[in-house]
DNA sequence: AGACTGAATGCTTTGTTGATTATTTACAAA
DNA sequence: TTTGTAAATAATCAACAAAGCATTCAGTCT
């Protein structure tokens, strides 16, 4: 039996145990009975019991990237429906399978907590689509905005973080998120006050010399 | 005597104790003796502990609006410039307050946790402020963007609560949220991909068709 | 050697007890 | 009636013991 089998084999019988009992009141003995082996030899395998929920984790992560790559690519979308698809499906996404279950929203703020690189980690992929989603709008010839891509999408997580993990910000309903954030996208389509670029360049310089 | 006079000892020999050994440690016993009165009687003139956290954290707050409607009226500042400097004011001010000092961050907690209610009241009040600052630009003939303007400062507000109370949401310094809430005021005002209203309209309608 | 075990370790959680403390209430003074 | 007290209650907290558990490791088997 192949070393990546048996590391399959924990992460089917953890995801079993976590989805049912959850996180917390799953031990690592009972994970290793469910595959036939020791405790200690889990630790072959995986570093420690949360990274074994990592793995779980990262197994639906790949799939939800794999559908916002395609969502942000999508042929016969302007960039700002693509957006607008994306974070719209993120925002409903998460919060329908926060709401389902309790028991994975216990592991999302346990990993949330003990690994914010792993949270840095996702954040960093999701701006790659995002840049790919700008790279696309500017091949296709529409209309961009001037600065760095990284740094525009920085922003745009900044200003919509509130709706990417809904339940660990706010108590709002799903209804209500959903009209927040298309108004915050509407704001940030039309932008306040339109005006000229050159105005704006005075605008951040006196906002400078204030601070 | 009057109830008023009693009311304000007791929120100063609060002050004292919750600024010096937090709210936690203080206990009413103290408060009352420190006033020369029976805890009982303390309830005739606040309903509970908490209460008097809130009798002290409003009048910061009074002062604190007061000054945010100074910023957001300024004469010879553009309608922009002058939410800019609200924002970063509030940044500022509420990040190195917390910073300083944990009791006042202990009190925010304990109120924000126990009393949604007293936030969404603070929230309501700023969104007031906002709004009287877009008025006031459209009077001046400023450009400004349009719909509700209720609506459009609950926007603002819910893509820049992030920078609201900053320590609860994230570890950043404050130098990376100035920057980050430098970016996001740039991507509200200008917009992502600036252009015509009647392509905007059209483009919510397929957002609204595909939900 | 390489794969694995299961007992040992030390850390964290849980349960329990006793004290503290917020809040209520029955009563007293003015 | 108003203003207050202080004892009673009930909820919470702190301290400490007991379990339980993740993790490690000395040692077994193949």
């Amino acid at each position: 039996m192949t070393k990546d089998t048996v590391r399959d084999k924990i992460v089917e019988a953890a995801k079993k145990r976590f989805s049912h009992f959850g996180y917390g009141k799953t031990t690592m003995a009972e994970i290793a009975t469910d595959c036939g082996m020791s405790p200690g030899n889990l630790y072959r395998f995986f570093p420690g019991k949360l990274d074994i929920a990592e793995a779980i984790a990262s197994e639906d992560y790949e799939t939800h990237l794999a559908q916002a790559r395609k969502i942000a690519l999508a042929p016969g979308r302007s960039a700002r429906e693509r957006l607008r698809d994306l974070l719209f499906v993120e925002l409903r996404r998460t919060y329908h399978k926060l709401e389902k279950d309790p028991r994975v929203l216990e592991m999302a703020t346990q990993i949330g907590h003990e690994r914010p690189q792993y949270v840095n980690w996702m954040l960093a992929n999701e701006r790659k689509i995002l840049v790919e989603l700008m790279e696309e709008a500017e091949k296709r010839g529409e209309m961009m905005p001037p600065g760095d891509k990284e740094e525009i999408a920085e922003m745009i997580q900044s200003a919509t973080m509130k709706f990417r993990y809904p339940q660990l910000w706010s108590k709002l309903s799903l209804a209500k998120l959903e009209r927040e954030l298309d108004g915050v996208l509407n704001l940030m389509f039309q932008g306040l006050c339109p005006c000229s670029e050159a105005e704006r360049e005075k605008e951040r310089k006196a906002a400078h010399a204030a601070a």
